[in-house]
DNA sequence: ATCTATGCAAATAATTTGCACAATG
DNA sequence: CATTGTGCAAATTATTTGCATAGAT
């Protein structure tokens, strides 16, 4: 996502923050240009330092306060890694229908979207009585570095 | 899952238990009969319920150091359902690959599996230089009762 | 003035762990 | 008797909440 991209999420995260009547703050701008200045994942407590170094006095609380304002709004998405720690992916809106293959020996992270598989998962919802809303699809395996090289430099561990 | 079917899976577990070196105590027992005596998905504090039932001698703790063992067996696995807690899902041994659909109005989980699925997961996985080793899809949506009888009997809230 | 937002610290919830005792081989 | 397993309660971790204060309209 370049910068422009990340400029007009920012303001699409304010403009729905005015909408629902709530204010902007410099607390709460921290957090969303912290949040949508990456495209990488992130937890709650990561996010926390990323908005300190924009401006210091955000705490923990704000946080976790403005994360459900930025799921309700569809701009971010909660992404589960399997340790019990939420995380939350900011690409869903340039995106909104990527997955993630997921590397079980260096937690190497692939993001890809597959027209195939929306029409599939619209199939099969659509066969059983289901209106698809949202989906999650997460594939574990192992990325080519083993395999090409006999070992993964960011190997676990 | 018939009577038979569960008692080769509770079976399984305790093997397993066995060639890891682990020996069989009536809690885990409980613990393992409860967990599979079920289709339906459950908490570590479900199961401790489920499993004091049998054996109220079962203490949260054992219940904590099981599910692991669980998950390392096969028998078990992981279900995510979007709020904080971990559920467990005992179905992926006769079903290793099913996938979810799941009603946001009132909860409703079906399980499904899928041959393209699993063919479009595979080619999609390689094509991207991974080896698949396990996925998670979860499809959530709306189930038909809303639509059809204009309210869902077990709405949630 | 009134409403909204904040930081702090305390509360909560799920899970993990240390330890003394019990059971097993 | 040496090892493994257990319950209990305390510790840990992630998250939520009450409250007094600060800021915006």
């Amino acid at each position: 996502m370049n910068f422009e991209n990340r400029k007009q999420v920012c303001a699409a995260a304010r403009k729905f923050l005015e909408n629902k009547g709530l204010r902007q703050t410099p607390q709460r701008n921290a957090i969303i240009l912290a949040a949508f200045s990456t495209s990488d994942h992130f937890s709650a407590e990561g996010l926390l330092r990323m908005a300190r170094e924009i401006d210091f006095s955000v705490s923990r609380a704000t946080v976790y306060r403005t994360l459900p304002l930025l799921m309700e709004s569809g701009l971010l998405r909660g992404l589960d890694l399997g340790n019990g720690v939420q995380y939350y992916d900011p690409n869903f809106i340039e995106h909104p229908t990527h997955n993630h293959l997921i590397c079980v020996d260096c937690d190497k992270i692939i993001e890809f979207e597959d027209i195939n598989m929306e029409l599939l998962k619209n199939c099969i919802s659509r066969r059983l009585g289901f209106f698809p809303e949202s989906k999650v699809l997460r594939i574990e395996g192992h990325c080519e570095e083993l395999q090409l090289h006999g070992s993964c430099p960011k190997r676990r561990g």
